[in-house]
DNA sequence: AATGCTATCAGTAACCATTATCAATACAAT
DNA sequence: ATTGTATTGATAATGGTTACTGATAGCATT
């Protein structure tokens, strides 16, 4: 028996999807809420934290667990891609579009329930790559 | 300018990387501590984190970065890809070649220097097929 | 055997991203 | 206005991981 979700798009919630909205960055937590206290000095890191997970979870927006440590959030919820430098953790799309069929390669030789998949490219952004002189 | 890394393979080093091979679960550090204290019962947790990515560096095991906030730790150092339960976390080898081209796809593309990929099935494992009434 | 060098150890503290808790507040429906 | 519930800010707690520290063990050279 789920309990009703009545959720208020507050002020809180819409300016972090606004700020969310205005990067490509793919920011962590922390970063959005460093953007957001620019125009709400007052919100709190738990309310950031809080408001990204109900935001991902109405699919307006999409948490991303890549590799490292830290999970990262993006403003288009449609499934696609992610390239991440493994010198800086910078993030992009990767310009490539999703394998929509690609469960069906494990069906019949796995004996999971194959929901979807994750696919994450690795690799030097621009400017790691020029500076890539081995340590 | 590298300092000298004499590793030596020690009774610590030695059972950790055997436990690991004793089993396919694919288990965290901590579950490897708790599986190597029953034959090192005085073997300290930050040994553990330490030759898990001693063994990991120097190409032994394989250190795995999937969804979730842990880490996983794989005996096969050999690149193949995971199927993991989004409901228990329970992760197996998934039973697919990997695909060696996948990068050139991104060729000419991206301005990443692409250096590999990774690639996580998510469904659910039998046990919890099995049990999947809507919470 | 004694010495010096260095890797490794056990134990513990620190770190850091994230979650949980809680009293106070804002909003919606009556 | 009043009641009920969602949300907030502030802060504490959690949990996996990493860093620090002084002690110990292995190895090469005397």
């Amino acid at each position: 028996m789920k309990k009703t979700q009545n959720r208020r798009m507050t002020l809180q919630r819409k300016t972090i999807l606004e700020v969310l909205r205005q990067t490509n960055i793919h920011p962590s937590a922390d970063e959005i809420y460093m953007m957001v206290r620019e125009r709400l000095p007052r919100i709190s890191l738990g309310t950031v934290y809080r408001n990204l997970e109900v935001l991902s979870e109405s699919g307006f927006i999409q948490k991303l667990e890549l590799g490292g440590t830290i999970k990262r959030f993006d403003w288009n919820p449609k499934k696609h891609y992610h390239i991440r430098c493994l010198r800086c953790g910078r993030v992009d799309d990767a310009p490539i579009a999703p394998f929509n069929r690609l469960e069906n390669e494990l069906y019949g030789v796995t004996v999971y329930t194959i929901i979807g998949h994750r696919l994450e490219f690795e690799g030097l952004c621009p400017s790691c790559t020029k500076n890539n002189h081995p340590s």
